[in-house]
DNA sequence: TTGAAAGCGATACCAT
DNA sequence: ATGGTATCGCTTTCAA
């Protein structure tokens, strides 16, 4: 004891369950059962014992961890192939935020795997699919019948897909309420008494793009208007597809849009004012996202906030439950988004 | 055998090294070496054991690999605290992405550390610092002497810092050529006869941002301009604060700014306009970085270019030596940049 | 070339 | 409440 108990504090660097013991003068059980607040530890014990955690910075070898407990503490965010943006889109970049912060929290470590090519998809699915590898996926949802998200779905690793998976009704997954979203902007420009309301809406093999158009064409017609194709353009979520898209509205002359994301909102006031028109004088804007660059356009953007750090906040939340609950019945979480209001749509009080 | 075979192919959930080899009739030994692809192992068997492999998609158990070998093979990539934008800015998007990409490429998980608060960080440090968890790091640079930046250069794990870090010369790190990317612009603007060149810098504790502007100073100086401390205004990289900083220029009547970010350069743009005056015109606008804004601006932006992905995959590869051979010498890397023009200085032909 | 066996550092069950 | 010990699946000497 004499001897041992320097060295050791001298050697930090492969500091064991047995060494801090050995410098509490408890067994190393007990020490695991302090780090991991098993309740059968008194409390002088449990105090001594954190105290030289402390002091060391112990923290417990995680590789020793997942093989005795058959748990890897890794939770993983997949972007499949298919997502052909990924990470020029900045709302990719919040989630992936929202993910990795939730996941620490929750003392997970977080891994992400962007399949961005085949070559790395071939090389990443074995391993992000084997079992014991990884405790939970979030796997981003695709338009494509995606490769792994197939595998995910029919695997036996616990996961939550981000975004409503078209292919898939009966899968746990969460989304916001895009919906809800695109009636809320429609409905605002009705009560600024616009009366030729176009959108320019999203891919519509991709929810996003299909549900936020389902909720134009809902508001229209609950409100009595008639949905006229000639307002309807498409676009990708770029800005410079927004930019196109509005262009070919233009000549139908609506005194409204519902852009689908605040990109194409931008864009789509570039094109308005490049026609020598105004925003929102002659014409209203309502983006959906409400990430930062709608705050920093002139006019600010009228848009359809969506939670997108909550979302990956929840997206954990329930995963973990999944993990460590070894829950299996599929669950379905929609998150509420707001209108928040700018300058793009005017009638400002 | 006839017994246990049929049960061992039925549960693949669990296979091992051991009962690999018991179906190929060899010892566990033996599997190791083919799957490591040691050399001792004659043809026939590797051959058969091959084959077993291939059926029961048999791979190895990462957690006991880690803990036998005492390698993770994961790298990390580490954010720190004091990083405050972070993920509101395309340009780490970008990084993360291509050091994902270059990390499954080596064969290594990837995972990411956002130290954004210090509830994170202090969970984090211990794990991210601790020999064994992690075989290498990537750390982005930061101005403060950040508690991470710091520990992970006394530490014992290999790591390249990604910018060049202001307080510690000495150590392994990846940076762009900001000072020549500097020179490029101004020297670009200097060549279209503008006179009266300012320059919005970034903060003046980062190396980008003292880079940058010395770059600015020298390229005036060595063709006889005389440097205006009233054409030189500071921001902190963000399109807001290029708006602010073009503000206070602009009564100085500068004919040219050099703004050491695109965001800073669009920010730049929306002032100029407001004033009624017109880019390039009036003001030439060179930005740096080349994101993807910078394409979509009106008018497009001219800027210098920095490979961020291939900075990535430098990152890695340096990194993958260092953990692979072992070698512990500090090593500079420094990227080329180069001049894209567009159509916000004039001139063009 | 191959096999046996000793770790790696946790967890968790079983005693006490 | 605490300690002893088998175990997880692999790597890596050391013998044979």
């Amino acid at each position: 004891m004499f001897e041992s108990a320097p060295k050791l504090i001298a050697d930090m660097s492969n500091l064991t369950l047995e060494k801090i013991g050995k410098l509490a003068g408890v067994s190393r059980s007990t020490v695991s059962r302090v780090v991991n607040n098993h309740p059968n530890v008194s409390d002088n014990v449990r105090e001594r014992v954190e105290k030289i955690i402390k002091e060391t910075e112990y923290s417990p070898n995680l590789a020793a961890r997942s093989l005795a407990s058959q748990r890897s503490f890794v939770i993983g965010l997949v972007i499949p192939r298919s997502v052909q943006v990924f990470f020029g889109d900045p709302y990719f970049a919040r989630l992936t935020q929202g993910i990795a912060q939730a996941t620490n929290l929750h003392d997970y470590t977080f891994s992400l795997f962007i399949l961005e090519n085949r070559e790395i998809e071939d090389r990443l699915i074995p391993r992000i699919t084997r079992p014991g590898m990884i405790d939970g996926l979030v796997v981003q949802s695709t338009s494509a019948d995606d490769k792994v998200l197939s595998r995910v779905i029919n695997g036996s690793i616990p996961y939550v897909i981000a975004g409503r998976p078209l292919e898939y009704p009966n899968v746990t997954y969460i989304d916001v309420d895009n919906i809800n979203g695109a009636i809320l902007a429609v409905e605002h420009l009705i009560q600024l008494s616009r009366k030729r309301i176009g959108t320019i809406s999203g891919p519509q093999n991709i929810s996003p793009g299909l549900d936020r158009k389902l909720g134009y064409i809902h508001a229209l017609e609950k409100h009595g208007f008639i949905v006229d194709e000639n307002l309807i353009a498409e676009g990708n979520f770029t800005e410079e597809s927004g930019y196109q898209a509005a262009k070919q509205l233009l000549p139908y002359e609506p005194d409204a849009i519902f852009a689908a994301s605040d990109s194409m909102g931008l864009g789509a006031i570039q094109a308005i004012k490049e026609k020598g028109l105004q925003v929102p004088q002659d014409i209203s804007i309502v983006g959906f996202d409400d990430l930062p660059p709608a705050r920093y356009s002139t006019p600010q953007l009228t848009t359809i906030r969506q939670p997108i750090l909550r979302f990956g906040v929840a997206a954990i939340e329930i995963l973990v439950k999944y993990v460590e609950d070894k829950i299996t019945t599929p669950q379905k979480t929609i998150l509420g988004v707001e209108l928040v209001i700018r300058d793009s749509c005017g009638g400002k009080q």
